[in-house]
DNA sequence: TTGAAAGCGATACCAC
DNA sequence: GTGGTATCGCTTTCAA
């Protein structure tokens, strides 16, 4: 027999649809007596509203979409968006909303974002003049969007970049670092980087700002910094590893991404090359992963899980029609942790240099 | 102005509803010329389909959902997930189906799957009789589960865990361990755990059938197993090495999680432990993560990413009417990888037992 | 090829 | 409190 309709449920317990529909979905509407007739002959039927036409009805999906840049497979190497999941997934959890992963589709986002059944979205990791986008943001459709530096009509939660990549070259060029590979996230696997857009560009320049900056108040030498990019992945890392390798390694490099730092340390073990001693390591974001390598990941910590509860929380916020603080920026504070993974450099060639600042070591950031 | 109809791109189009259906969906039912009229309309009035009255009119979702035991803030802790999630999307994304993440509402599975907005589930962490899935093989909604021994009426991938634990408690047998902890994972914080059924319950079985066969066929000693249980989480696994180092530590632990035994790796080298030298740690399962940690862990392996790409894959031929293979159990190979977090026993009191079987490493499994 | 009309299965407004 | 009834916006037979 077919799936039992609200009707048969109706007419079973001798009543109107309407009550069926308030027994399961505003119970106190009716008295108990008949809210329970109907509960009984729902159950002796079998019956559940069907979810699909509860969504059209109301209008409302229940879900939330979290978009990403790359293939699902390509996105679920980085282990941020794990943290990033467990964070928007408190809120969604604690709302009785569903979380739906919006990979592109056939490389686009925004045919992606069409289909998505979906009452708002996470952006992750698109800038806000993002073609594909426009769409976005003419549909009117809530959003909130991760790591930009604004966003018009839309709810921005970011960190604070320019702070921690500061944090990280002031402390390399403390240790004496002046030959500086950064390494970048390439978001085509091919093309090159853009270096003047989206993370990895704010990223590097709060690095290179970092460098002058600690050259000009020591008066030292300035910073010779080498740029490559890879895809956000371990085999990302050790790639640039090889790179590196090749040409020469410098005497640190900084990876805009753990993960990548990790793969760096990898191949640098399985080379020879001794992390800190010979090559200092720093990596970005501060996954759980990074305190597990050996020597530990120095890195610069961001508050990913909390970036995450952020996000859903304003975006259920702007779906529920609670106008709290709805639009405009929210920055987190990132900080720079100091683990085991730089040294001062290994080549003495500035070791006046590293003199110079004492105690500098710029450990913290508001 | 609202949000443009379909009517409203039919009277603009001079055409009828059924006519712009077609030129979204079935573009060869028209002949060039309407379609580009029609479209060009569209495009004109900034039409788009509305994705939940297509889904309810169509009676599909497009929608799969991963149904996981526990919020999602936990299941997310262990870097298991984001593997198989790996997996799934490759097939999700290919096949332009989009994945839900399904963690119980209010504490339960069966409210999460009667709202769930899917036309199937892959079912991960959860038993066949489990109470609370009734409701899900009564509503014949297309099942996929993971790791469970079989399941009627639903398609199961698991992998070979009397294998993988076998070949895991003779790798330490022969290393001379008679002392062996096990930790399982505590489903709930506090319960203790059920050792009869489930995920636990199979591998402890295998490290136990593992242990005795190794004993009588070297007439060795027999092994003292101590079971104890954690969450599954780095946290879990330092929790797990403090209980156990209160008692005395055991000169082995395995834990069925890799996470787990990453926990027990770095609180042993805070707490001065040496691994392997004075402790050896067993994971299971082989996440990226395992190979990171120094020194890294001795684990067994199963191929996450495929399984979860099988399970998908499955579901969707389930699905899309494609009778394949559709039901039976697929059971994938697991295999011991042996790193360095395992050495021979160091309290020297069975070095006999030790040198019984040379050679009897273990080290692969069919 | 195109169109008319009947669902799809609820929700929610508005009288009673 | 309860029950008609319009509505949500599209898909999909079935005829023409």
């Amino acid at each position: 027999m077919a799936r039992p309709r609200i009707d048969d449920v109706a007419r079973a317990a001798g009543v109107s649809k309407t009550a069926v529909s308030f027994a399961f979905n505003q119970p106190d509407n009716l008295n108990a007596a008949t809210r329970e007739r109907i509960l009984a002959a729902a159950a002796e039927l079998g019956y559940l509203p069907s979810p699909i036409a509860r969504r059209l009805a109301s209008r409302r999906t229940d879900q939330i979409g979290l978009v990403v840049p790359q293939a699902t497979h390509h996105v679920f190497a980085n282990p941020f968006l794990p943290e990033l999941l467990r964070g928007i997934g408190d809120v969604c959890d604690a709302e009785g909303i569903s979380l739906v992963i919006v990979p592109p589709v056939g490389g686009s986002i925004a045919r992606a974002v069409e289909g998505a059944l979906v009452d708002g979205l996470v952006l992750l990791g698109l800038e806000p003049d993002h073609v594909e986008l426009e769409l976005v943001r003419k549909s009117g459709m809530p959003v909130v969007a991760l790591d930009v530096d604004s966003w018009e009509d839309a709810g921005v939660i970011s960190v604070d970049e320019a702070g921690g990549a500061d944090a990280a070259a002031r402390h390399l060029y403390t240790l004496g670092h002046r030959d500086v590979a950064v390494v970048l996230i390439a978001e085509h696997p091919d093309s090159g980087v853009d270096e003047s857009r989206g993370i990895s560009a704010r990223r590097l320049r709060g690095i290179r700002d970092g460098f002058d900056a600690a050259a000009r108040e020591t008066g030292g030498a300035e910073v010779q910094v080498r740029i490559l990019s890879s895809t956000v992945s371990e085999d990302g890392g050790r790639a640039a590893f090889a790179e590196l390798q090749a040409d020469g390694l410098p005497s640190a490099i900084i990876a805009i991404t753990d993960i990548t730092a990790i793969g760096i340390l990898l191949a640098a073990r399985e080379a020879g090359i001794s992390v800190p001693d010979r090559l200092s390591v720093v990596g970005y974001d501060d996954v759980p992963a990074s305190a597990w390598t050996q020597p530990a990941l120095t890195t610069v910590h961001q508050p990913i899980r909390e970036k995450g509860r952020l996000a859903a929380q304003r975006l259920v916020d702007l779906l529920r029609g609670r106008e709290s603080r709805q639009l405009g920026t929210e920055l987190l504070a990132t900080r720079l942790v100091v683990r085991g993974s730089t040294a001062p450099a290994a080549d003495g060639r500035h070791p006046s240099d590293a003199r110079a600042s004492p105690g500098g070591g710029g450990v913290a950031h508001p």
